[in-house]
DNA sequence: GCCAACGTTGGC
DNA sequence: GCCAACGTTGGC
């Protein structure tokens, strides 16, 4: 089982509306690395932390879960969508994408100073200069980290 | 609002 | 295939 750390910005998409709808389509993700995680790396169980991104104070905000993979977005092909790409045809879909479901909203947000000050996470890429993928892999040991800290 | 750090595009 | 110009991300 894989571990994830997926941004979205919650004036966009933040965990209390992945808590009210139970699970979404991750759609409009227009980067090709992050793509190719959710293409080809993901599997069905894989554990996700939900990172508030562009928030005060960006943070990580909830757990989540890969309940399905594989799925062809649907943004891509609508002209009115602000992810519509046409070069993704109907036969060659450009953009695949995962469905998340909620497992967790924490009670206690951890915010990226908090996890810049924790040593055993100074190897996280979300902390790494320059960074700027919105799908990251985090290992076993930095899911538990952050997800124990959260929880109490 | 600024800007560093990328990623993408397209002319050549 | 190079690389300048441009666009985007996201913390600050």
């Amino acid at each position: 089982m894989k571990y994830w750390l997926m941004k979205s910005e919650p004036n966009s998409y933040s965990i209390d509306d992945l808590q009210r709808e139970g699970a979404t389509g991750w759609d409009g993700v227009r980067n090709y690395q992050a793509r190719n995680f959710m293409r080809d790396d993901m599997k069905v169980g894989d554990m996700v932390l939900f990172y508030h991104s562009n928030a005060k104070p960006p943070c990580v905000a909830g757990m989540g879960r890969i309940s399905e993979t594989g799925i062809v977005d649907p943004t891509a092909f609508d002209p009115n969508s602000d992810y519509y790409d046409p070069k993704s045809t109907k036969d060659n879909p450009r953009w695949i994408m995962v469905e998340v479901e909620f497992v967790e909203k924490f009670p206690t947000y951890i915010s990226l100073e908090e996890l810049k000050s924790i040593k055993s996470l100074s190897d996280m890429q979300l902390l790494q200069k320059g960074n700027r993928l919105s799908i990251l892999p985090v290992t076993k040991k930095q899911f538990e980290t952050i997800s124990n800290r959260a929880s109490r």
